[in-house]
DNA sequence: TCTGGGGTCCTGTCACTG
DNA sequence: TCTGCAGTGACAGGACCC
């Protein structure tokens, strides 16, 4: 807690449909849902538009296309996002160097550490100054809570949303949480929710009036105390910049159940593959291994294994988590699998049997030859190779360049035909154009720049 | 057309060890 | 030698967040 509103959380409004429409002209001041397009598809995020017809994060995708069918439906281009979201990073550590990134649109700034006055006019003109900067800079815009703790500084971006920036005087925070529902407070979600309104409590006043000792009693030591002092307002936790990774995990829901045994344990061998090659990218290996099974009823359980060392090695996450898939009964069929390593280690069992190797032959230390050596080369990952006429996929959303007509981007796709709408950030809406899925002059392309930068005018 | 994907943290239980 | 106890690590599940 400080005297001062020093912590600022900036969350970007409605991102991946609004980078979307900030990309896609046409798009904009229309209805825009990103997320899964699949049977199983969840809403990521629903632009301000498509919220109006009842759309939000989490709905399955069916439910959003009953509420809004006219909407634009697009999958999530993540690669895309991170480059603005990166753009947006830069510029939050210009105001200071302690940066928190919570996810691609959300972070936390500590403003004392950046040398901003502890006042609150001063706060107030740093935030302005980042939103005009975020906007000016990716074209998109951002709100921005200004608080004496992280907390505080987060309810108040949510107030500020959408566009809007709003600082909360230390000092007020009691008043200000005393009669909003308790789901306000970090950490109580449906099921704590729940749990609480059948114990009779319903507002943070509720909370605090109930005591600490009930609130242990109800939810459990770690959480019922520290839910306690953020009723009361207080929330110490400092910025952290920089955040160890715990664990590494891949999953995979099917479009229809899995029922054939083999088959599972192909896909659980792939996840295998996939959740290594991330592990390595980390600079990571692990020790435990954990396989997730999401059964056909949506009941999920979890298996794991701790081996005697550290690994990253393809083969021993296979067997480790095939080993584990012989324990669970899959009969009635599987919708999701998943493979996860957590343990994490920045060296390997190998590498600690090669250095054991070095030192009884006398070599050098283990900081001989940094990233030389065929060690180094036995970590890069190589993906399969693909050979031969591979099926393109135009997946709606994604951009694509046509010899004759330009950039563009895939509006939809079926029956052997893909349908492309050219127009670039800074043009107006574009024209639409149906060309043949195996047309040679289109192509699928990088994402343009949403701010036209000196180089493309 | 019910319910994604990638994480974190906490709790209870059980086995092992000194 | 037996027993009880405390501490610890592994494991499984649940809740939450974006």
């Amino acid at each position: 807690m400080r005297a001062a509103p020093t912590i600022l959380h900036l969350d970007m409004d409605a991102f991946f449909a609004a980078a979307e429409q900030a990309s896609k002209p046409s798009l904009r001041g229309k209805p825009v849902v990103v997320g899964g397009l699949g049977p199983r598809g969840v809403v990521a995020t629903a632009s301000y538009e498509a919220r109006r017809f009842g759309v939000h994060s989490a709905m399955p995708t069916g439910q959003a296309r009953r509420l809004a069918p006219n909407a634009a439906y697009l999958v999530p281009r993540f690669a895309f996002y991170r480059s603005i979201s990166e753009q947006v990073m830069e510029l939050l550590r210009r105001l200071s160097p302690l940066v928190e990134p919570l996810s691609l649109d959300e972070a936390f700034v500590d403003l004392e550490a950046g040398g901003v006055a502890d006042d609150s006019a001063s706060a107030r003109a740093a935030g302005e100054r980042l939103r005009v900067d975020i906007l000016a800079t990716t074209g998109l815009t951002g709100s921005v809570g200004l608080a004496g703790s992280k907390m505080i500084a987060k309810i108040a971006s949510e107030e500020a949303k959408p566009d809007g920036l709003v600082l909360i005087e230390p000092g007020t925070e009691r008043e200000l949480l005393g009669p909003r529902s308790v789901r306000i407070l970090p950490g109580i979600g449906p099921a704590t929710g729940e749990h609480l309104r059948r114990a009779g409590m319903t507002t943070v006043t509720d909370l605090v009036e109930a005591g600490e000792d009930e609130l242990v009693r109800l939810l459990g030591r770690a959480h019922g105390a520290s839910l306690y002092r953020m009723a009361q307002g207080y929330d110490d936790r400092p910025v952290v910049a920089e955040r160890d990774a715990k664990s590494v995990s891949v999953e995979d829901t099917f479009d229809v159940d899995l029922h054939d045994r083999v088959r599972i344990r192909i896909e659980v061998e792939r996840l295998a593959e996939r959740c290594v090659g991330r592990l390595r990218a980390s600079g990571h290996s692990g020790r435990t291994i954990v396989l997730k099974v999401r059964r056909y009823d949506f009941s999920t359980l979890t298996r794991s294994e701790t081996l005697r060392g550290p690994t990253d090695d393809p083969g021993v996450v296979r067997e480790a988590a095939g080993r584990l898939l012989e324990a669970v009964d899959t009969t009635g069929g599987v919708r999701l699998l998943g493979v996860g390593v957590s343990g994490l280690a920045d060296y390997t069992q190998e590498d600690l049997f090669a250095q054991a190797d070095a030192a009884a032959a006398g070599e050098a230390g283990p900081e001989a030859a940094p990233g030389g050596g065929p060690e180094a080369e036995a970590v890069e990952l190589v993906e399969p190779a693909e050979h031969g006429p591979v099926e393109r996929h135009w997946a709606p959303g994604n951009d694509v360049r046509h010899a004759v007509y330009g950039a563009g981007w895939v509006q939809g796709s079926g029956v052997g035909r893909v349908t492309v709408r050219f127009e670039e950030p800074w043009s107006g809406p574009g024209r639409v154009r149906t060309f043949s899925v195996d047309d040679p002059e289109l192509e699928p392309s990088e994402p343009l720049p949403l701010v036209r930068g000196d180089a493309a005018a």
